[in-house]
DNA sequence: CAAATATATGAACATATTTTCATGTAAAAA
DNA sequence: TTTTTACATGAAAATATGTTCATATATTTG
């Protein structure tokens, strides 16, 4: 009886890593917002989620470094896109399972 | 012009609840052979994925707690199994992203 | 019953992540 | 050209997570 895992450890290390990265409240709004307009400025972002500026900041700055969204100036505005659509699936994915809180 | 959130800060907060939960190489990986295999003993999963008992108890014990697997004893034997075959789709759905790193 | 095996537990420690705050920079407006 | 607006940055503080280690518990075996 031989067992062995599929997944290669760098497998599994990049997809903890994508996984990490999406794992968070704001950071997951911030996507889901993102996959129905094209694009928003931090202003925007600020507002609607109601999240301090420079907290916001670091998130989109470590999302945008992490391969996940895009930036591009634009004046004084900075807009934010997404890069990685494929993240926007993880959302409808987790909105099926139904793990205890 | 009014933009909305249209996910609860609730479901957010589950989802990214969710996500941590699951965003670690060892846990994917358990949730990986645990889609193969209907269950295992810690045992078992200690070696194949060659984790010390102990660190790997602290694994299973919590994401147990977090409803994402089930446990069962039998004997000195304690078999843990997916209780949440949806986590699943996650890693398949992950494995298609192309962030950097 | 003593020893061995399988697993759990909890505290201490190490490390990573999140948040805040003060300040910097660049563009636009007054 | 000062002020305002939008955003970034970095360090410090707060918090959370992961890991180790020593030990506990239950079950089986000799």
């Amino acid at each position: 009886m031989e067992i062995v895992q599929h997944l290669s450890k760098e497998k599994l290390e990049k997809a903890a890593f994508i996984l990490k990265t999406v794992a968070h409240p704001t950071r997951l709004a911030v996507i889901d917002l993102l996959s129905y307009r094209e694009k928003m400025s931090v202003n925007e972002l600020c507002s609607v989620l109601d999240c301090e500026q420079s907290l916001l900041s670091h998130h989109l700055i470590n999302m945008k470094l992490k391969g996940i969204l895009n930036s591009q100036k634009d004046g004084q505005n900075v807009y934010y896109s997404l890069k990685e659509k494929d993240v926007v699936k993880l959302i409808s994915c987790i909105e099926n399972c139904d793990c205890n809180m």
